[in-house]
DNA sequence: GGCAACCAGATTGTTAACGATTTGCGCGCC
DNA sequence: GGCGCGCAAATCGTTAACAATCTGGTTGCC
């Protein structure tokens, strides 16, 4: 077993920079659990990495209380697992765990798009369609991460513009915890197209204010990356 | 304003009884989470009153730091909110806070529905015959409390024969949330009848091995929950 | 009599030190 | 040489005291 007892971290990704947080005064624990979980989504802390009390205090300069309940609260995220006097650790999810999860996100995200297609007004569709192109230049010019980054921005307006902030709530839960397999998916051979006409058929039934139909694609969308995850676990893909 | 700042609580449930938890060593912190939870969903503690750590430290008799811990994680799962200097409150949800919760669960109990569908084996559609029979003569001797406890008990069935674990915590979240409103909606009149044609179709749907019919009538169940919750709203009905 | 500043009590936030548990390493025994 | 035992370092859990903040009432002034 290697020295820090863990998973061996993998190099972290080159856009890191550490982020080193002013811990600005009366929200310390705030601080240290968004620059944790930040670290966790960026590369920086990688899957099955000890997260030690000491080291978090000496990288973020917060008390140890602080460290404590920020780590708490990660914990009831879902981001960190945490062991009775064995310390904390980055919680490692598998690829049947990242299933379960899209297959939550496709019906909550199913009833946000109902919703944004019952409430969307001009601007909300004004601001899909902006989407809608930069989703299709991005993917025209084959530019990987460029779709991710929309992709996801995608989402997130369906689920502004439903004003459900229960469903919120959870999906915010829910995608933090699956976050590192977005890429993966995004580099599938063929993913990218595939998503834009997933991706068109949602903004269109919204903006036609067809709730039903709204709920469907985005379903189906979702239950087709339940596919390609399948398809990344026949490759015998592994973090 | 009262002495103790807060909603005035309403005389709790004869039905409560303290539970002074013997603080098992090692889990003082999951202790106070599930005493105070607990007492929030009895009743014990009513919306709005105030929780004063040295007020739960006497009554659990655990120390400050375990209470400090339990309160932060109330608070992140939604039932308690705080202020910084200014304590912790139980959450009040509001009517149109239950209706989203309601919705949101419409959804993921649909999912599980639709798995616990695909997946009941011999035992599982037991379980459910029994707990339909127990369903009938609660309602037929017009026994609402029973009522009440038996409908949780078959949607907590469900949920656990679907064996989708992100689904099931997603579920127990949103249900502590909404827990109080839960009563007042079974002693809507006609509610139990209602409920009954409801929940006897859910699980015919499931023994039946069709995810589809289940998916649709556990939705049905829960929007027609969500009008049940609007009629509250109709007749002005406060906490 | 009304209003504003102030002071005391209560409550929470923070820090530091102490105690308990686990883990890794070295030593001795078989 | 392999295996089990025991010690020491590291790490986490707990407690207690201190500091900062808010609340409510009181007092003095206009």
């Amino acid at each position: 077993m290697t020295a820090d007892g863990g998973t061996m971290p993998r190099p972290a990704d080159p856009t890191d920079a550490v982020a080193p947080v002013e811990s600005a005064a009366g929200e310390k624990v705030g601080d240290v659990v968004a620059a944790v979980r930040d670290g966790i989504v960026k590369g920086r802390f990688a899957p099955g990495q000890r997260l030690p009390e000491a080291e978090l205090v000496t990288l973020f300069g917060a008390s140890r209380g602080a460290v404590r309940s920020a780590l708490a609260q990660l914990e009831n995220e879902g981001v960190v697992l945490r062991e009775r006097n064995r310390g904390a650790r980055v919680r490692e999810v598998s690829l049947a765990e990242a299933v379960e999860i899209t297959e939550a996100r496709s019906v909550v995200e199913g009833l946000c798009a109902a919703k944004a297609a019952a409430r969307a007004g001009a601007d909300d569709r004004a601001r899909l369609h902006v989407l809608r192109d930069e989703l299709h230049t991005a993917v025209d010019g084959a530019d990987v991460v460029a779709y991710s980054r929309i992709n996801q921005q995608v989402h997130r307006a369906i689920q502004e513009i439903a004003r459900h902030s229960t469903a919120a709530q959870v999906l915010d839960r829910l995608r933090i915890q699956s976050v590192r397999y977005h890429y993966t998916v995004a580099l599938l051979p063929g993913r990218p197209t595939v998503g834009l006409r997933e991706h068109t058929a949602i903004i269109d039934a919204v903006c036609a204010g067809d709730p039903d139909a709204a709920e469907q694609t985005m379903r189906a969308h979702l239950l087709s990356v339940v596919e390609s995850l399948h398809r990344l676990d026949a490759q015998q893909y592994r973090w």
